[in-house]
DNA sequence: CTTGAAAAAGCGAGGGA
DNA sequence: TCCCTCGCTTTTTCAAG
């Protein structure tokens, strides 16, 4: 990975759909070089998916909330893993150290809703504790880590 | 948006480098069709953005943590959030409901360089209190809300 | 929404620094 | 190894119905 393989992830990752003659252009390459280098950031795994991130008000989900959660035992886990997987409105979920076993991340219409996903958390068996915080804004929020070399490895 | 809409959203979530071509075989439609579909969606802005999610582990970071955050003060807002949007590894940050003033989410490459990260948000000027949470695993993330059809409107 | 032709982009072979 | 150019194929775009 070099700095042009650099420029072309932040080029797809302002826009996954730019053409290989664009970044081309961009960076001073032919289209098969672009191509080249592209199809080897894919397989190598560097790039993990192209994909499109949706509109959060156009899609009424205005309520963005955390919740932490313990459970009783790590017997549980797998219960509330398969919750977590089949529930849209997941969007992250990370397992803790500390206080508590994991913290989600759910994005959702109303507190209506919202209160609709957490007593469906709630009521999985196993779930011991849980905590709900309500977000008043989003600051950042860049889904991704960016691309930049590593001077320091 | 109807349901074809959705299944373009969907397909193109999954691989937002998909061909109209493919799109149009998957949901029986012409090309063109296909094409006016997501030029409406783009400019409608239901799809917020194309864009590629870099693997973590490939680009050496594999640690993430939140952290929590109280300023002393409303006026510190303004310093705190251009620290935020300048350090790169700080990839999420919420404004929160509660205890604590913000959530922030950190990937970095290990210890050593979160505690940098933490050590420069701390020193920002008007920041109070702070609460690290380190993460052992992720379990889901989808990066962006899914779409489907709001049924209770 | 469709079809069909023109324009653009992408792909693969062969060869050079 | 990494890059180029050239010719061919696929995809996209646009006009007309």
């Amino acid at each position: 990975m070099d700095s042009i393989d650099i420029e072309i992830l932040k080029l797809l990752q302002k826009n996954a759909r730019v053409t290989a003659s664009e970044i081309a252009s961009e960076v001073s390459l032919s289209v098969p070089a672009i191509s080249e280098r592209i199809k080897k950031l894919d397989s190598s795994g560097i790039i993990q998916k192209y994909t499109i991130i949706l509109s959060t008000q156009k899609m009424n989900k205005n309520l963005v909330a955390y919740m932490f959660i313990s459970l009783k035992h790590p017997n549980y886990i797998e219960g509330f893993v398969e919750l977590v997987e089949n529930e849209n409105e997941i969007i992250e979920c990370d397992y803790l150290a500390g206080d508590y076993d994991y913290l989600i991340k759910i994005i959702t219409k109303d507190t209506k809703s919202l209160e609709a996903v957490l007593n469906r958390i709630k009521t999985v068996t196993g779930v011991q504790k849980t905590k709900t915080i309500v977000t008043l804004s989003t600051v950042k929020n860049t889904y991704s880590i960016l691309p930049y070399e590593d001077t320091n490895m």
